[in-house]
DNA sequence: ATTGTATATACATTGACATGTATATACGTT
DNA sequence: AACGTATATACATGTCAATGTATATACAAT
């Protein structure tokens, strides 16, 4: 999961994420439709590929990559168990001064 | 959502934010649970606080720190974007080549 | 075999950021 | 006012990773 975030907190990395999204891009169609070096997207996709979120198949010269859909529902269902955020309705803050009188009067 | 990313890859604060999901903590009981040093945990608050995520409220000299919604549920919306990797029935490889074919016909 | 196209690797350089450590600020208590 | 506790900031240092650039490999076509 740590992994996962970190290659995708690069800009790069996200960029070619949100591409792949749309379905399976050769390097080259990678490389034109972003505009990053070659060696670049290469690269990135190595790191993209050793974390496990992306594959590649080969069609002659071509590397055909596609996303892996594993660690992408891992961090689905993590940011999931988030949603107690936003659907709690007892505000922390309160919750948390009452647990702290608590302390104070043990 | 690009900042969001990068601030959850470092795992220090990551451990945080996995802390504050369970209430409201103090910067004392943050440094006390992690093991980090106080300073460091203060600075990776800030960072938090300032890719607005967290927010401290006060309480005498205490800072009680809890987790924002927002850049949360942004994640969690964007992750769940990707469900379609695990749920699409038609392989993305064939397409590809599908799509591949019909250029080199044309 | 030679040439062209597609992709990967290697390496040096730079910049950003985490860490260690010292110190400042804020607040409460006596 | 002086001291203790809680937290924030400042600064120097080291590390890691992105970038630029050159080059290697793989495959196809002639």
């Amino acid at each position: 999961m740590q992994v996962t975030l970190l290659t995708l907190a690069e800009p790069n990395r996200f960029s070619i994420v949100e591409l792949l999204k749309m379905g399976p891009k050769s390097v080259g169609e990678i490389v034109q439709a972003l505009g990053i070096s070659q060696p670049h997207v290469s690269r990135h996709l190595r790191i993209l590929s050793e974390a496990g979120m992306v594959r590649s198949r080969s069609k002659a010269q071509l590397r055909i990559y596609s996303l892996e859909a594993g660690p992408f529902q891992e961090l689905d269902e993590w940011f999931d168990s988030f949603s107690i955020l936003w659907e709690e309705r007892l505000d922390n803050f309160e919750e948390y001064m009452l647990d702290y009188k608590k302390k104070e009067d043990s």
